[in-house]
DNA sequence: AGCACGCCGACT
DNA sequence: GTCGGCGTGCTC
């Protein structure tokens, strides 16, 4: 027999299956992890196909050196779903296999763990030993009796009980003996499974009755903050778990608090497998393997759940569909929606979106009867949404107010801070400027290596390149005129801090940013401190925007809102209203009103009048027809190639070829393509790379052309010229 | 990705 | 004369 094996080294040209015999005893599975000789050294791979015959000549053919589990880590599904992956975002076999694995499986990082239990020997005489032990060995004497009562205790417990020398010495005269059980590091274990009562209001048990009727594949669920939508979720997985299936709920990685946690622990005890960047290397193994082996039924987790290795799928959830965190950063930049789909289909599953702000690619779906859509009006406890009120920034200049803080602001917040309460104040920039700027000969200080301006970062007084992380010593003068009239331009998180700190010299002020929440569980620190008040005001960037609940804060600070508006993405009026609705919504959550005061410079901006309003169908109008008119996702895809080189003239002969050919597939196929183009891109050196793109928009619809422009492109991939290319890319940058 | 093979510059 | 630079090519 014969296996078809994808190596995991993640290269085009390795991007291939090999074939390998399986020695006679070997339990080498479709699916299985396997070890293979593969040039001089031994690699890691995945059995994709097995066959009887091979198709590479049989004398070159090598053995199987390992199989690595005896349960294959894939199933005949995930396998396919890797195959869709590396089709649709264009990555390497090896890269879309990764996804299903827990990181530290690969190179057995991460092996099984053994909890280490010691009990007395069997058979052992407690009386006789106890006797003919010295006098002096009193901790021995004691630790004999405690395990002759409890038969067995962990190595652990006993070491800190009894201490070291004991332990080992009763070990020594073999009066103790070991045993070793397979360690399930499952997390948050003391959070026990509690049954509650949840009584569901009428408009949640119609939701849950639609989403179960629906023949249709997904259910979008639209409802405002507030309308119950996880008591939806939660009773449809119950439901789900009851015959005999299998659920996963996504929710954004920044929803998974202790909290969450413990709240779906509470409602589904060790059912549930949470997978979460919280979790140990250990504990995440172990939760993946609870779920493969069936054990844990339910996975709940950020957007990677979305490769568990469930099997017989019943329900897939995505709270929140339309937030960013579902798609993926880096390489492979796959759409979680896209993925629950392929999933749900296969499986004959359903998928419920939830959203108070759906995206509007899905929206659209649902209003043309491709999802089923349920639309929640109403807040459980009926109450209001909060006040926005709109300052234009530029009447605060032309009154002399050139702080970052509002007139209107400054009262608000003063009124807050007198009552006790809390405020938030969200601006989309950290640092402490944008940038620093000679006032002299109007120099803008620049990363060496990216053609981007650098951040002032005042904490330790740098100058950091926020897309290739460079770090440089804040400079004393201009490195061009020597000036030191230096100007800092755009406000950040840290100079609202210290602005702030002036204004309200009494005020207890937390900043949140990327800053402040590097360390593990920084989010939660600061979330916590804030949520047990003992801080009065929150600044913070995007993140302070996402679902937390703060019961007295009753002030919400927008600092320029247009700033995400100008944007060069299609998408940027889309995040704006989310991330304004967002934000608005953490204001007045409990008994006292709420108030929102959204400074702007553009306040007629459409999106920005809706979002006030809290008038999603108005956005969605307005957005899906300005999408429409200029042939924008969701009516077109976007392909962009990409070009890298350090060399600039590299580059540009390089793009020059990989453009003629494009060309080519264009001029025959004009009739699909809104727009086809070759420039520089809008960030021009990066990394100390040279970069430059073909954009194209291709009618949706066309995926063999897709397919077409992607083999095209990639024949010039090569080790000094990479040739990237993305479909509808997260940023054009 | 690694690692080997292979062809041109500055050294004992 | 050699040691070593890293530019192409292969791995079942």
């Amino acid at each position: 027999m014969f296996a078809q094996v994808i190596v995991d080294i993640s290269h085009t040209e390795v991007d291939k299956v090999f074939e390998y015999r399986i020695p006679v005893d070997f339990q080498a599975r479709l699916g299985s992890r396997v070890l293979v000789p593969f040039g001089k050294k031994l690699i890691e791979g995945i059995i994709t196909k097995i066959t009887n015959t091979c198709e590479y000549s049989e004398e070159k053919i090598k053995e199987i050196a390992k199989v690595l589990e005896d349960t294959p880590v894939l199933t005949e599904e995930t396998l396919e779903l890797a195959d869709f992956i590396c089709k649709t975002c264009f990555v390497t076999k090896a890269l879309a296999l990764r996804l299903f694995l827990p990181s530290e499986m690969r190179k057995g990082k991460v092996k099984e763990q053994f909890t280490i239990y010691y009990k007395l020997v069997d058979g052992l005489d407690v009386e006789k030993t106890l006797e003919s032990l010295n006098k002096n060995a009193v901790k021995q004497k004691e630790l004999i009796v405690y395990l002759a009562k409890n038969e067995r205790q962990t190595s652990v417990i006993l070491n800190e009980e009894f201490g070291n020398s004991a332990v080992n010495g009763a070990l020594k005269k073999g009066l103790l003996q070991v045993e070793k059980v397979k360690k399930l590091r499952a997390p948050y274990q003391e959070l026990k499974r509690k049954d509650k009562v949840i009584n569901l209001t009428e408009s949640q048990k119609n939701a849950i009755e639609s989403v179960i009727q629906t023949d249709k594949i997904a259910t979008l669920i639209f409802g405002v903050t507030g309308s119950g939508k996880t008591e939806i979720y939660l009773d449809l997985i119950d439901k789900t778990i009851k015959q005999g299936k299998t659920a996963i709920m996504l929710v954004p990685e920044i929803s998974l608090t202790p909290q969450m946690l413990s709240q779906l622990r509470k409602r589904f005890g060790e059912t549930a497998a949470i997978l979460h960047s919280g979790l140990s290397a250990g504990e995440r193994f172990d939760e993946w393997w609870r779920i493969r082996s069936g054990e844990a039924k339910i996975v709940i987790g950020a957007r990677s759940a979305i490769f568990a290795p469930v099997e017989n799928l019943g329900l897939i959830v995505i709270d929140e569909e339309h937030d960013g965190s579902y798609q993926s950063e880096s390489s492979p930049r796959y759409s979680t929606i896209e993925v629950a789909t392929f999933r749900a289909k296969k499986n004959g599953a359903k998928l419920v979106l939830g959203s108070a702000t759906p995206g509007v690619d899905s929206y659209l779906k649902a209003k043309n009867g491709e999802y089923n859509l349920v639309t929640l009006k109403e807040r459980i406890n009926k109450k209001p949404l909060p006040d926005v009120e709109t300052v234009d920034m530029r009447k605060e200049v032309r009154a002399g107010n050139v702080s970052p803080f509002s007139r209107s602001l400054k009262y608000e917040l003063t009124e807050c801070l007198k009552k006790g309460n809390q405020a938030i104040i969200f601006l989309n920039q950290r640092g402490y400027s944008r940038s620093v700027i000679c006032t002299e000969c109007g120099h803008v200080q620049k990363c060496s290596s990216c053609d981007v301006s650098l951040t002032y970062h005042k904490e330790d007084n740098s100058l950091l390149c926020h897309y290739c992380g460079a770090k440089y010593k804040m400079i004393e003068a201009c490195t061009e005129c020597g000036s030191t009239r230096l100007r800092y331009g755009g406000t950040g998180t840290e100079r609202v801090v210290s602005e702030l700190s002036q204004l309200f010299p009494n005020a207890r002020i937390l900043r949140m940013d990327r800053d402040t929440t590097q360390t593990k569980e920084g989010h939660f620190k600061i979330l916590n401190e804030f949520s047990e008040k003992k801080a009065d005001i929150l600044v913070g960037t995007q993140m302070v925007a996402k679902g937390h609940d703060f019961p007295s804060v009753t002030v919400v600070g927008i600092l320029d809102a247009d700033m995400s508006l100008h944007f060069s993405d299609y998408r940027s009026g889309e995040r704006t209203f989310q991330l304004l609705t967002q934000v608005a919504g953490r204001s007045g959550r409990d008994e006292q009103a709420g108030k929102v005061i959204l400074q702007t410079y553009s306040p007629d901006n459409p999106i920005l009048l809706r979002a006030i309003n809290y008038d999603y169908e108005g956005f969605f109008e307005h957005e899906i027809s300005i999408r429409k008119a200029t042939a924008f996702p969701p009516f077109s895809n976007i392909l962009r190639v990409l070009i890298s080189a350090s060399e600039e003239q590299t580059v540009v002969d390089g793009t020059k070829k990989v453009y003629q050919d494009l060309k080519e597939v264009y001029e025959e196929n004009r009739d699909k393509f809104f727009f086809f183009g070759c420039m520089k891109a809008p960030i021009k050196k990066l990394q100390g790379k040279y970069r430059y793109q073909i954009l194209m928009r291709v009618e949706t619809g066309n995926n063999h052309l897709i397919d077409k422009i992607y083999l095209e492109a990639e024949k010039y991939n090569s080790r000094n010229l990479p040739v990237f290319v993305e479909k509808n890319p997260n940023n054009l940058s």
